[in-house]
DNA sequence: GCCGGAAGGACCC
DNA sequence: GCCCAGGGTCCTTCCCTC
């Protein structure tokens, strides 16, 4: 399903002068079908109902932040282009006509992908199981948030991502938003994930035997390369589809949407032109790739969301793909040495990642590369309650560190909080040896029951110690959100495949990749076992000292003289203290698997002894 | 000027 | 009266050091 932290956009909302052309308050995606309600009427009976809201205030902010921002490049832009002569801009023009040239060479026709989006999964699943339900609109979430509304609810204006507050009140007045549906009561189901996860692994037993190597992006979402099981089986594409999806029913019950197309960025658009229960396929040529792309919104390609599409707006004037790729030039000079700029130029080709992909560019499971927990509730500023909910997350982010497989140890931790005005921050601390547990853990025997207990004990208390010196330099703050992160894991190859975005699936993987820490997950770049860092100057988190040494120390950037050279003191306490992160550095370790500490210069060769054998 | 880490944020489901 | 999630990945920007 198409949620979204951030809602999709729409026009500026009528009369409304102080509304902000970002901040979206008809709840309606251009990318949802089945919406019987008014869009402008819903967008007026939103925004009355959070105008006051400590949650708007912070959208508008942000919102007039990025206006500002985009408006300045529009503007910027208009200058730089009144400067050009005629034989600039026509040299121009060459330059850019010669790139997509070069685009087009990478064009690939030859393969078949399909994406499948299962119809209002959540929803679907519930109805499925309480067949009285629907005729009923249904929401799955509560009042706080909705994941998936089903159609019935869509009549009403309610969509995923929208708060339940407000679904509830507009299914109880439909006549607000201009439906003509009767006034009814808003049902609501608490997601059950064990449900949902077992549906999807039946759906997941059929994708296979049409593409053994097919992606789950999500629970409900899969993406499939058919070349070969058509060419193997002498079918169409159409046809193949038409089945698998009618299996899917037939095992399920529940209906899904797919959509075919030479790359996976054009059928996963296609997949969403005939929902509920369709299929559309963009026939393999270059002809019919364009015709499909040029009439699409902007807005539309996977990874243009609303700030980008307002951006693309403002700064080039520009609505649709065609549109887009008339104006090719300006599109390079407004995002000149941003990947965006790259994305942007072959996605109004349709052309899409796997179509530059490196040669033997197999996908295969990919890594996940942080695992957090975050909680959202009634805004608190007892530090003792914060406190509290902080261990608590430690705790949950342990157990799912030891439950992963292999169990996990990561070298970066975070703590991420959201004020009750919704100012975000994230603090991120890195260590130089990972905290977590040993790929060994859970293989023991008989007594492992408890040795999990204490590790899982352990592991709590050491991001708790790492994290509340984090917590209580906000102090005092009033926060309605608390999230631990751990990150920067020690062996990213072997942890199972949890899904991944698609920008980043749809963009370029090879040439244009950076090289950096983010862009590590090449199967070059993985870590093996144990990392072996080197020590770096002032990154050594201590989690044996106490918390109160920690606060100490990092408020004074320490240094321990008895280890440096005279002559180096001063420079590096000038160093050191320019630093705006704040680090901490202690004679001596502690290892992560043992909790024993031990001098630095042995971390290495003591934790390696631990992993030694992997 | 390039690199890399930290922080913020966009985007996806 | 209730009053805008949570789990991810990646990109951009800023700042620092080499």
């Amino acid at each position: 399903m198409a949620t979204g932290s951030s809602a999709p956009s729409a026009p500026a909302p009528p009369g409304s002068g102080e509304k902000s052309h970002l901040f979206n308050f008809t709840g309606i995606s251009a990318n949802k079908a089945g919406m019987g309600a008014d869009r402008k009427l819903v967008a007026d009976f939103v925004y009355e109902k959070s105008k006051n809201s400590q949650y708007t205030q912070h959208q508008l902010e942000l919102d007039a932040k990025q206006q500002a921002r985009a408006e300045l490049v529009a503007k910027e832009l208009r200058i730089a282009e009144a400067r050009m002569s005629e034989i600039e801009l026509l040299s121009e023009r060459r330059k850019i006509e010669a790139e997509l040239e070069a685009l087009e060479k990478h064009r690939d026709l030859s393969r078949t992908h399909c994406v499948v989006d299962m119809d209002m999964f959540y929803a679907a699943v519930e109805i499925r199981d309480q067949p009285s339900l629907a005729s009923k609109p249904v929401a799955i979430g509560g009042l706080g948030m909705i994941s998936t509304a089903n159609y019935v609810a869509r009549l009403y204006g309610v969509r995923a991502a929208m708060p339940g507050f407000i679904a509830v009140e507009m299914v109880r007045n439909p006549a607000a938003i201009g439906s003509k549906m009767p006034p009814d009561e808003l049902v609501f189901i608490t997601p059950n994930f064990a449900k949902y996860t077992q549906v999807a692994m039946e759906t997941r037993e059929i994708f296979r035997q049409y593409d053994p190597h097919f992606r789950a992006m999500s629970l409900d979402e899969a993406y499939l390369d058919l070349t070969d099981y058509l060419a193997a089986h002498g079918v169409s594409a159409e046809a193949a589809v038409q089945e698998m999806r009618d299996r899917v029913k037939a095992r399920t019950g529940i209906t899904c949407s797919a959509g075919i197309g030479p790359n996976r960025m054009v059928a996963k658009i296609a997949s969403d032109e005939r929902k509920p229960d369709g299929q559309s396929q963009v026939l393999p040529t270059r002809e019919a790739v364009l015709e499909f792309m040029d009439r699409l919104p902007v807005r539309k390609l996977p990874g243009c969301g609303k700030v980008l599409e307002n951006q693309i707006s403002i700064m080039l004037g520009v609505q649709t793909c065609a549109e887009l790729r008339a104006a090719a030039a300006r599109v390079k000079r407004a995002f000149q040495g941003r990947k965006t700029c790259s994305f942007l130029m072959r996605a109004c080709l349709g052309l899409s990642s796997d179509e530059l992909a490196e040669e033997g560019g197999e996908v295969g499971n990919v890594a996940r590369k942080s695992l957090s927990c975050e909680r959202t509730f009634r805004a608190e500023s007892e530090p003792a309650e914060l406190r509290g909910r902080l261990r608590d997350l430690c705790r949950q982010v342990s157990e799912d560190m030891a439950a992963s497989v292999p169990p996990l140890a990561g070298r970066v931790v975070a703590l991420k909080t959201k004020a009750s005005s919704f100012e975000v921050r994230n603090k991120q601390i890195s260590l130089i040896q990972p905290v977590g547990f040993s790929p060994n853990f859970g293989k023991g025997g008989e007594d492992g029951r408890e040795h999990a207990e204490q590790e899982t004990a352990r592991v709590t208390q050491e991001l708790y110690k790492l994290l509340e010196p984090v917590l209580e330099e906000q102090f005092p703050c009033h926060l309605r959100l608390m999230g631990v992160r751990v990150s920067s894991f020690r062996d990213q190859r072997a942890t199972l495949d949890k899904g991944q975005q698609l920008i980043s699936f749809f963009q370029s993987k090879g040439s244009e990749q950076q090289e950096g820490p983010s862009a590590g997950a090449g199967p070059d770049n993985l870590n093996t076992g144990m990392p072996k860092p080197q020590i770096q100057e002032a990154n050594v988190i201590d989690l044996d000292s106490s918390q109160e040494d920690q606060r100490d120390k990092s408020r004074d950037p320490p240094v321990q003289s008895q280890s440096l050279p005279k002559g180096c003191l001063k420079r590096v306490v000038e160093r050191l203290a320019s630093r705006r992160a704040k680090r901490i550095r202690l004679s001596g370790v502690c290892c992560p698997v043992c909790g024993v500490r031990v001098p630095e210069d042995q971390a290495n060769r003591h934790v390696n002894a631990h992993y030694g054998d992997q």
